[in-house]
DNA sequence: TTAGTATATTCGAGTTTGCTCATATACGAT
DNA sequence: ATCGTATATGAGCAAACTCGAATATACTAA
């Protein structure tokens, strides 16, 4: 929970993303990969990383590992947390993220099916 | 100036360290290097990319480059400047680092005269 | 012009990071 | 027990980072 550990784990494009999604809802590892159309190894690494800084924290269903944003995460840095939720919905890519977010959760598909006809 | 990239720049100890005496006052290079106890090179060099990502600017009287906070960095983050200058107070060399620049303050010594009796 | 001071930059070494591919582990369903 | 799915992790590589030492540049003063 260093402060310069935190600022170097949100030094990177990916991970603001991933935040980016997380505050619209938890998601699952697979979700996450397929809603930002990275790889499964990727995205699980770079959740373990803001995991370990204390940003994000997880629920785990069955084989489903639900990861959600850090309550306490929230409490001891709410200036950055709001930083974090405004300039996320700034940034490039939310618009695009945050509609396949969407489509997907109308779809009500499982997410493979969903992948398939996505890609 | 893009949100990533400042936070990378962030995410280093000795760089929170030298905002943490800046936010104090405008210092240039040689007086960093004094205070901080770090070598010119390694000061000169966290400067440029404090600088370079618009979170400080400078101002050049002489040989000696003074940096400041940037106002447009304050205006533009205002969240992120107020976690940083209120963190900054709360970190564990903040204390040491102010006494030191405070000594030198009152010392109205060059800083090479003041390095020569520290050192 | 020369010497001294302040700052920036280059170089090389050692470390860390981000990524992909492959493998290991965990769990549910059949 | 076995298969399929979800997740984590190890290996290896290229890129980026940090640092100290040395060098280059800029400016002042004498």
């Amino acid at each position: 929970m260093e402060l310069s550990e935190i600022f170097k784990t949100l030094g990177d494009e990916n991970r603001l993303r991933i935040l980016g999604i997380l505050f619209k809802q938890d998601l699952c590892v697979c979700e996450v990969e397929m809603i930002l159309n990275m790889t499964q190894s990727n995205v699980s690494r770079h959740l373990a990383k803001l995991k370990n800084v204390g940003i994000i924290g997880y629920d785990k269903q069955a084989q489903w590992v639900y990861y959600e944003i850090s309550k306490k995460f929230i409490e001891r840095y709410p200036k950055l947390y709001e930083l974090l939720l405004e300039e996320s919905k700034m940034s490039q890519s939310y618009a695009k993220d945050m509609a396949l977010l969407e489509k997907y959760k109308d779809s009500k598909c499982s997410f493979v099916e969903f992948k398939e006809t996505m890609f």
